[in-house]
DNA sequence: CTGTTAGCGCCTTCAC
DNA sequence: GTGAAGGCGCTAACAG
């Protein structure tokens, strides 16, 4: 392979095939009005000089891309990933393309802008609209369709798909408490996610609502990661009162949490019960099938590629926020408490 | 937000600044020959405005956009997830941005074309230069700068960073054999990926060199995902005669087998040694600290950075075929066989 | 059916 | 120090 500085241009085409670079691009578009033959010779040039038409021309020219952009911030997060993954399936379906541009999990103060600069580098420029992932930035300034998931803010002046957090652990609790227990234990995530927050939110006030006092011991905050549940899971086993339930901000924390219960010698779900958050691919083979809030990530990358397309297309949007719907899985890490206790 | 289809441009810039397109360019570019109060005056304007360059436009011309694009086939998986930390990092320093485009796991056949279309699509085009992972096409058409990370041929025909697999499955083999253990099980990977089969081969081949007969009973292949790493270690473990170790290709499997071997009540290291592959950061905690091989995935992204910016600003390549060392970290889940085995 | 023409938004000479 | 003009590769009229 030689990276020889030489494009193959329209024009390069046009001459070796002998048309003019108008009827290249014709057939490049599909268009109807081409002669057979000349559709195939033009083609067969383009095959054999190995052309390709220039993405950056096209998009100038036609003000229409066919692609659509995917910022976020971490790849690493498994929220993060199954948006994506959600967002791949579904943009295979439509006839458009995916760009993604994440910063790499860098943590830093500074992703705010670079997210907006990314947004108004790819929008209408190469990108037909983009989807930014748990935005960091409260405002973007681009003139192109853009959709959220995720966004910190309810009030965000543009259309967004969230999670019901709120909701969903509300309904954790509530089967937790169902089962008899009182002493639960909470392994938060990052404070800065807007889905931590709003997770510790719905246990604290289901906790509140069956009138038991919070015990402030009785809360870890974590990071979202399996080794940090294990962590704050330990310093909740190591607590004078050991909880009898332990719910965690989402599934890696719970995992890790299990972990650390097993290592001690207790189980899940005799010992202690564990609830986790997310539906991750895991979560239907740990420890025998761990109990967790779905909350359809993938889903929501779904939803959020067709605003867009409707933006795209100019077509109305029912919502300007569409709230996906959370669902409580009942597998086998919960147990309810002996009437003893 | 409002998408009013009415992109701000260089000309409204210049308009409202009252100067020409070529004074706001040159504000856009840093050049020196601006007068000081000409070049606040522009800003203002452009901050006013929100005006962003066209990317599309910009490049066009240039040829240039400080853009690097990276093609992989999944984001899934810890390699390739991985390979684009490093990638972020070292793209980081340099001034360069970075797009990814994935094609969303789909294991289709399809995929060849797709990875060869996007390279074809980006590169020279939005792109100075592309890294594909893992390339399943055999040969790109660009003529723009590409370097490939584990690439399936040896003999492929561009540039590429590519991890000592093999050499790896030695040491990891060594080890376990140094320590006593005759009859070794395998957990393997995805055959068509070649960090799978190189991985293999290094099994079969040191144990052929300790003149150790090869028992097909002993090789389970799976797919590199926790799952079935507890699913093969399950088959393992209900062998007539049980392995007094195994091997598995990467770490997630070793985490499953490490959870099968201890759901029927055996212990890691104590009853059975299991040596990992990736030195994932899970690995550091698994079970005490997982014995694996490192492989520096993310210093593959670093290295295979650095050699494309050398292509780009047609600096000479020491090497076009970059080996990563690989390198056996010893932690708790391997012991020595007691001699009366 | 096909060629000609006119820009898309930007950068880069070249004048002034 | 600044403006005017040309052209990057392409598509979309409009002619023929």
């Amino acid at each position: 392979m030689k990276f020889a500085k030489s494009p193959i241009t329209i024009q390069d085409v046009a001459t070796a095939a002998g048309v003019s670079v108008s009827t290249v691009s014709r057939v490049l578009n599909d268009k109807v009005d081409v002669a057979p033959e000349t559709f195939e010779k033009v083609q067969r040039v383009i095959e054999e000089l190995g052309y390709t038409s220039s993405l950056a021309a096209k998009s100038m020219r036609s003000r229409k891309t066919n692609v659509i952009g995917l910022v976020l911030h971490d790849l690493e997060q498994s929220f993060c990933l199954n948006v994506v993954r959600g967002v791949n399936r579904a943009i295979e379906q439509m006839d458009y393309d995916l760009l993604v541009y994440t910063g790499g999990n860098s943590r830093d103060r500074s992703w705010a802008v670079r997210e907006r600069q990314y947004v108004s580098l790819l929008n209408g420029s190469i990108t037909d609209g983009i989807i930014v992932v748990t935005p960091t930035a409260e405002t973007f300034s681009t003139h192109y369709p853009l959709v959220a998931v995720d966004p910190h803010l309810d009030s965000a002046d543009f259309p967004a798909v969230i999670a019901t957090n709120h909701v969903g652990a509300l309904a954790a609790m509530e089967y937790l408490l169902g089962l008899g227990h009182r002493r639960i234990g909470f392994i938060g995530g990052r404070p800065d996610l807007q889905s931590a927050v709003r997770r510790l939110q719905g246990y604290q006030d289901s906790l509140r609502q069956a009138n038991i006092p919070l015990d402030p011991d009785l809360i870890q905050i974590g990071d979202f990661t399996q080794e940090t549940g294990y962590r704050c899971a330990q310093k909740l086993l190591a607590l004078p009162v050991r909880p009898t339930a332990i719910f965690a901000a989402n599934d890696k924390s719970a995992i890790g949490a299990i972990e650390a219960i097993t290592e001690i010698g207790l189980k899940v779900p005799e010992d202690i019960s564990v609830v986790g958050f997310d539906n991750i691919e895991e979560a239907s083979f740990v420890n025998g099938g761990l109990t967790t809030v779905d909350q359809f990530i993938s889903d929501m990358g779904r939803v959020a590629v067709e605003m867009l397309i409707n933006l795209i297309q100019n077509q109305p949007l029912e919502n300007r926020l569409f709230r996906m719907p959370t669902k409580l899985i009942v597998r086998n890490t919960c147990r309810a408490l002996e009437p003893e206790n």
